[in-house]
RNA sequence: GUUUCCGUAGCUCAGUAGGAUAGAGCAACUGCCUCCUAAGCAGUAGGCCGUGGGUUCGAUUCCCGCCGGGAACACCA
């Protein structure tokens, strides 16, 4: 495809030497109304250089400039450069693009030959997967895809919380309480309410807590009963985490979680010792960081046994060893933001320049309207229940609106599913909000179906044509302005997608593909598509193609089915 | 208390590596299905971009203060 912003920092590049071409594509953009333009170029900066008024460099630039084939006109407005490119080969250049890059569109080999990992979802084992994990499930899935089609390959790592006292709890109330049937039948919702039940049982016996940090630690050090009961814990805690992976469609290429690294500290905890460290402190071990201006991290307990801090830096240095990976990245909620900062900057004082690569992307919190979400106090919701009442009410919708569709069941799961997925997508990650049921079984305007729904309507249209689009078309005949709009927004998904990978912010993406999917519901209410005149009707086919493709493509980053039908 | 994030329309949010008139969706009101999927399209209404300074030719965007809200801050993860 003509890069159009090079080509116009190309003319302009020559018109003046004082600069590269570099910083003149960096001014370039895109104007806020496309009636002053397609592309601008401000002139503001070179009033200094030039020692003249912006206006005036502008004006000045835009009678040197000679026409070429490539714009329909180069006007100066004030102190911009307003650049219009031809619209036959702005068309002819996005739509031929599209049609022969297909699935590709949209992706770079910006990341080729790098590795890049990264960590997300993470759940607890023995505790429900509740509506509070789904965005980093989903986020790092996005990110996971977005990276994989900028030419990165990816290692996706499921990094399971399945190591820590908990377990010593865990194991100290099915001692007490527990019942290994009650457990076989319903794992998570017997092991959470032996979770809870330990809480209770705590607060009036804070001997309990001593009790499971005891069990913890024998865990550590492979003591068989405790090791036994833990393995049944994390096998039955996982099938259920991976129905609602299924669900979604998500698989991890590796499940090494905290245990993984158990027999890695030593080693870390030595190098620590060596670069001196370790500060021993009411009887811990300690890493000063006041001089970065951070609390203390606590490296190791007093009675010898780790933390989780030890464990993500066992397990950076782990996976730098064995991956040499180019990023590490992080889904992780905000609140442990100064738990990133602490252990990456243990990374570098231990002597790694790599820790600059270590990347914790953050997100805000999810409550519920009833306050903040507990699994402790039992005050979830479980993500398999959201889901499922999703499908449930696009079912209701399908009945409808669509009776005679086919394959029904399966369609109204990618669009339940599809619709929590995108609302978890559209908002920036680190905004906090509430989950609502009403804002999740809601389908109108800016969601996921909407999406979906612009998209069946396009493979509608496809199925219908009568010509074929994909060669000959004769692209000046999408010159009015809810084509041209279009063609603008499909334009632009390729430099979308390399935002959205280098911000770690998948709602870049999401948002796109709404606007995509506004200005095809526009042109496609306009401009009938399937009409008499056979060469008009294969130019706008070609128009539909196009933004179909780039709907599937966008949302296939997001991780969400683009229906032929609905 | 310290650190940090957030504050844009009634509600939910875009927009900001400084740039032209601050945009959507929802809710409200009004139109459009003898016409390719109305999960749609169009229109009306709705804004001292929390607040006060500063930097700049230019600030919703950068810096400082204040107000309001969230989060984190030693033997949990």
């Amino acid at each position: 495809m003509i890069d159009f912003k090079k080509e116009i920092a190309d003319v302009l590049s020559r018109k003046m030497e004082t600069m590269n071409e570099k910083e003149i594509l960096d001014m370039i953009e895109i104007p806020p109304n496309p009636q002053m333009g397609d592309f601008a170029f401000p002139c503001f900066k070179l009033a200094k250089a030039f020692r003249k008024a912006p206006n005036a460099i502008a004006q000045e630039l835009s009678e040197t400039i000679g026409q070429s084939e490539l714009f329909e006109k180069i006007q100066n407005e004030g102190p911009y450069l307003n650049f219009f490119i031809d619209k036959r080969t702005y068309a002819k250049t996005v739509i031929e693009d599209v049609l022969y890059q297909g699935e590709k569109f949209g992706s770079s080999q910006l990341g080729a030959g790098k590795k890049v990992i990264v960590e997300y979802s993470s759940p607890n084992i023995a505790k429900p997967f509740h509506i509070g994990h789904i965005r980093t499930t989903v986020i790092g899935h996005a990110l996971k895809k977005i990276h994989q089609f900028l030419g990165y390959e990816t290692i996706s790592i499921n990094h399971l919380g399945d190591y820590g006292t908990q377990f010593g709890k865990l194991i100290v109330a099915f001692n007490n309480w527990g019942n290994a049937a009650e457990v076989e039948a319903e794992p998570i919702p017997a092991l959470l309410k032996l979770y809870i039940k330990f809480h209770e049982e705590a607060e009036k016996n804070p001997t309990l807590e001593d009790e499971a940090r005891l069990w913890f630690k024998r865990l550590e050090e492979g003591d068989e009963e405790a090791l036994k009961l833990w393995q049944w814990f994390r096998d039955e805690s996982l099938k259920e985490f991976n129905r609602v992976y299924d669900m979604l469609g998500i698989e991890f290429d590796s499940y090494a979680g905290e245990s993984f690294y158990s027999d890695k500290m030593p080693r870390v905890l030595e190098i620590m010792e060596k670069k001196g460290l370790l500060k021993e402190s009411k009887g811990a071990e300690i890493v000063d960081l006041e001089p970065y201006g951070m609390p203390p991290a606590l490296i190791r307990k007093s009675d010898g046994s780790t933390l989780y801090i030890t464990r993500d830096i066992a397990a950076a240095i782990y996976r730098k060893e064995h991956y040499d990976f180019y990023k590490n990245i992080y889904v992780v909620g905000a609140q442990q933001n100064l738990h990133f900062q602490q252990w990456i900057k243990i990374i570098e004082l231990m002597g790694n320049a790599w820790a600059k690569d270590c990347i914790h992307v953050p997100f805000g919190m999810v409550a519920l309207e009833e306050g903040t979400m507990s699994t402790r106090k039992g005050r979830v919701v479980f993500l398999e229940d959201v889901l499922r009442k999703a499908v449930e009410r696009t079912k209701e919708i399908i009945a409808a609106k669509s009776p005679n569709l086919e394959d029904k069941d399966e369609i109204a799961k990618q669009i339940g599913i599809g619709a929590v997925v995108f609302q978890e997508l559209s908002n920036s990650r680190i905004k906090d909000y509430t989950f609502s049921w009403d804002k999740t079984l809601t389908f109108d305007g800016e969601t996921g179906p909407y999406v979906q729904y612009t998209h069946a309507r396009a493979s509608s249209l496809l199925r219908k044509a009568e010509v074929d689009f994909k060669e000959g078309a004769d692209y000046s005949l999408l010159s009015n302005e809810d084509a041209m709009h279009l063609i603008r927004m499909i334009q632009q998904f390729p430099s979308v997608i390399e935002d959205a990978g280098r911000k770690y912010e998948p709602s870049i993406i999401t948002r796109h593909i709404v606007d995509v999917a506004q200005a095809f519901n526009k042109f496609y209410h306009d401009c009938p598509i399937i009409v008499e005149d056979k060469e008009l009707q294969r130019a706008r086919l070609s128009l539909v193609y196009a933004a179909k493709q780039t709907i599937q493509n966008g949302l296939d980053l997001l991780g969400i089915s683009a229906p032929e039908r609905m």
